[in-house]
DNA sequence: TGTGGTGCAATGGTCAGACCAGTAATTAGT
DNA sequence: ACTAATTACTGGTCTGACCATTGCACCACA
């Protein structure tokens, strides 16, 4: 019969099978988004495990998003299952919120010590790489009416390279540039919205001059100053981003009663 | 009041904060990448939760491909979220060892910030911990007539630490972390020699003393201060070895028979 | 007729202890 | 010296119990 088959394959009476099986019935049909389905106890009976076995299972699929459980409720088919497919160190920065601030405060350092060393230290050949790297972001962030969001954000980042990298200090180099590509790779999205605001690009931009004009004039404490400077400012920028999308989050939720 | 709060932080006996709680001591570097991490047993023992809810909470890091588990032998950090934990600095250090030093002032400029940190942030918990670990190291330093150097040393660590983890920025524990590690492994030798002369120990001592009491004090400035001479006063002890070494060098060099 | 409690049953969440199954180091036997 | 059995771990599963929320049916009262 139907039940002696499903015995047959199904078993495996391990979590992650559990979590195959039910994510099968919901791609088939059986259970469909939005429906609540069985309770802990009737899934047991039904799929002939554990109650602790089933809880793992159902664990696996509430961390894929596939269903959402309320206590005292029952667990209800996620309406939306599209592969919601995030880089693991994503995970870090949304359970961790606070961690983005934790690397921001260490990059400040770096920045602005490394904006200190390159005035201090900088060959000529440097500031000239530095000029150069300056005037092609400045040029394309006044003259080019629309604006390649992309660009602009490797032009900016060869920017502080160059600076980092007159500071002559590779470790220094090195350490910067993984933790520059870890906030990217993080928060990329949130930094595009930062170039498409007017206010916070003009900024931005008159940081970025007056950073290149302290560090070309060899002003190594202004230069720090103003490294310090800017990377606050970034910052706040963020926490006034992160503060409107969850106040976005909030009010999303508010019309969703459903 | 304190003991509500706190509660709410460490006394949650849910998954998700067995998770969060695990992955914050992963963060701040107690347990590292590809060590194996204490038995599911223990960790409830210590977690104050049933197997079942911690299994709950371990399958949540598992999804997030945080941990790895094989039944009979245990759950070992995944070696694969660290930022620059392997070193592609290593190459570095055997062809240019200036880089020695260039990494030193990087150290120095984190370790300031993380004593500065650690004074204006740390807890009455973090200052306990913080002092545990001092006297350990100064009672080791002071009583023993033979200093087995590699304890020493062990112990110097795990002061550092303390006093970095106070600071509650995770990616400044790692950071750090991980630039100590590549300096002891590049340069260790050098470093015992160090501890071995009783010069340059008692001002090491000194300046550990000075740093914890600025820490515990919670005199932030003082604290950054007594940091960076302490590093400045490594530096400059090891650049003497390197010249001395490299005088011996040379005097063998007129020594050799071609 | 409505309205606001109140109790109850069902749900998910947690716990404790037992046993199964795989691993690895140690030991006994050849 | 090598191999096989032993042993003491490890994670994996099961059972049955209790706790905390939820939602609904019920009932007293306005």
């Amino acid at each position: 019969m139907t039940l002696l088959s499903e015995e047959r394959v199904a078993g495996q009476r391990t979590p992650e099978n559990v979590a195959a099986r039910l994510e099968r019935l919901i791609l088939d049909g059986v259970f469909r988004p939005g429906q609540l389905l069985p309770s802990e106890r009737r899934l047991c009976e039904r799929l002939k495990v554990s109650r602790a076995s089933l809880r793992e299972g159902l664990r696996i699929l509430r961390s894929k998003q596939i269903i959402e459980t309320r206590q005292g409720h029952g667990s209800t088919v996620a309406s939306l299952l599209p592969m919601h497919q995030q880089s693991p160190l994503m995970h870090l920065f949304n359970d961790h919120p606070r961690t983005l601030f934790d690397l921001l405060e260490v990059r400040a350092l770096l920045e602005g010590e490394s904006a200190f060393l390159a005035a201090r230290r900088g060959t000529s050949m440097d500031r000239v790489l530095i000029t150069r790297r300056y005037r092609e972001m400045a040029d394309y962030a006044e003259h080019s009416e629309s604006i390649d969001v992309e660009r602009l954000a490797r032009l900016d980042h060869a920017f502080h390279l160059a600076v980092s990298q007159a500071s002559h200090n590779p470790v220094l180099v090195h350490t910067l540039q993984s933790l520059t590509d870890l906030l990217l790779s993080s928060v990329f999205a949130s930094v595009k919205h930062l170039y498409h605001r007017e206010g916070p690009r003009e900024m931005i931009n008159r940081q970025h001059a007056r950073l290149h004009d302290a560090v070309v004039a060899g002003d190594a404490e202004q230069a720090r100053h103003v490294a310090l400077e800017h990377l606050t400012s970034i910052t706040e920028l963020l926490r006034e981003l992160e503060a409107e999308s969850e106040r976005l989050e909030r009010s999303a939720m508010r019309m969703e009663p459903w």
